[in-house]
DNA sequence: GTTAAGTCCGTAGTCATGTACGGAATCAAG
DNA sequence: CTTGATTCCGTACATGACTACGGACTTAAC
């Protein structure tokens, strides 16, 4: 197996990251990433592993996860702690689920909507506050 | 039918929708929420509605949209602008079907990982940066 | 009718998440 | 070995979404 490359320069890694030099100082300093050690009067390097967490804090955030609880989503990496992690992921998963749910009930409510305005002009009234509403206070 | 309630002061819609007063304020001077008129010389009130916008701000949030998106949601609920409002609603549809897409990845490789959790003890290396980077750039 | 609590309104502060900047050190091309 | 681009590092600025504050007004309870 190829051990490692260890090829990219910070600049080459957040262009393969798409996100910029500063962002990833920023999650060094945040501790989300490594800072990988300087050898002796030259510069840090990076690899592709490096390249798929910060990848991966951005689908998270999508997903509407912060920070801190990516740095947690980050730490289950480790396979360490397999007892916390558990427990870790059972609680991510729950928000996720809650997510999943309310997500679905505004994509019934929106694609309704785009339905009724197709097929009928004017006077839709859209059932999408309702549909996130019913039965449905999460956090 | 019975038609307005509007009996709510700021501070117990606030209570009602679970967000500080500020808050309240914060959203109206957004044009996220209406400003009710205010009677000469005393105080405006709220109704219901204005709790089920509240909270359906807050949902909205939980799923990554911002107030400008929820902004945007919020003025498809009007019913007015047909043909404008139909395409909005399909381009939200999009988001919401992409953030769905991702979050069932996430579903996938969290209950997984818990699976693995519990079944089998130490050296369990989590699957969730390989799942949620594996073919998957989302945006 | 006094008084404590709540409202109003404008402005300022906070926290999370970056972005930009400036000067010294390092690298890479010619 | 010069020169232009990168890196490094610390600090400052920016934006979105609140949150707090102060002083005048209004309401509600005694």
């Amino acid at each position: 197996m190829p051990s490692k490359p260890e090829s990219l320069t910070i600049g080459t890694f957040a262009k393969a990251a798409a996100v910029n030099v500063e962002t990833i100082r920023f999650y060094q300093r945040k501790g989300l990433l490594p800072e990988p050690d300087k050898p002796y009067g030259s510069i840090r390097r990076y690899d592709e592993a490096d390249v798929t967490r910060v990848r991966f804090i951005k689908s998270a955030q999508r997903l509407g996860f912060n920070l801190e609880e990516i740095a947690e989503l980050l730490r289950l990496e480790d396979g360490t702690h397999c007892e916390e992690a558990s427990r870790l992921a059972e609680h991510k998963l729950k928000d996720v689920r809650e997510k999943l749910a309310d997500l679905l009930r505004i994509e019934a409510a929106l694609s309704e909507l785009v339905c009724a305005c197709h097929t009928r002009k004017g006077n839709v009234s859209c059932p999408l506050v309702a549909a996130l509403h019913t039965d449905n206070l999460p956090r």
